[in-house]
DNA sequence: TTGAAATGTAAAAAATATTATACATTTGAG
DNA sequence: CTCAAATGTATAATATTTTTTACATTTCAA
C-alpha cells in the first residue's frame, strides 16, 4: 500500500530512528513500512499520522482494486 | 480500538454475514472486530470504511493515550 | 575522498490477526 | 410463545506483522 511517509518524515527532518524511538518500534518496522514490504496494523498507521500531522487516509492509499467489491 | 462498525452497518441494513462476504473474510473477523477484540488489519480497516461509505479515520478511534508520544 | 551516519536487508523468533469448525445465546417476526 | 436467523464465543491452526541481531550499502558533510 502506498505511503507518504518518507515525504513527510524529510518535511519534519527525522531519520527513521527518530520515528521508531517517538513511536515505541523497531527501525525496520518504520523502514519496511516506507518502502512498503507489507502493511502496518491499524494502531501503527494511526500513530504514524498523528506524529506526522496528518490523517490515516490521507498518509496511506490502498490500491483501487484492493477496495472494489468482490 | 472503538469503532462505529456497528452503527453503520445497521444503517445499511446489514448482517455482519453480508459484510465478511463482502469484504472476503469470515464473518467471526467483522464479529470480532465491531466487538473490539483486536485491531484489524489496515487493509480491511480501508476495505471498511469504503463499503460503508466513510473513512478510517472516522470510523476507528484509537485511545487518546496510544497516540500520545512517549 | 573519506568516514560516520543513515538507510537497506536477512533470517529466525515472537506477537498478533484471521480462518475453520463448532456450538451457545440473543433477537425478532409470526 | 416459538422457531429460525443473527450474533456471540471457543479453540486450534494458519498467515502476517514486528522484533532481535547482525551486517551491507548509500549518502553527505568535513
Amino acid at each position: 500500500m502506498k505511503n507518504k511517509i518518507r515525504k513527510l518524515r524529510k518535511e519534519k527532518n527525522y531519520r527513521q530512528e527518530d520515528l521508531a524511538t517517538a513511536l515505541g518500534v523497531t527501525r525496520q518496522t518504520i523502514n519496511a513500512i516506507e518502502n512498503d514490504k507489507y502493511d502496518c496494523t491499524l494502531l501503527l498507521a494511526f500513530k504514524l499520522a498523528n506524529l506526522l500531522g496528518t490523517t490515516v487516509d490521507d498518509l496511506f492509499e490502498p490500491e483501487r482494486k484492493l477496495l472494489e467489491n468482490h
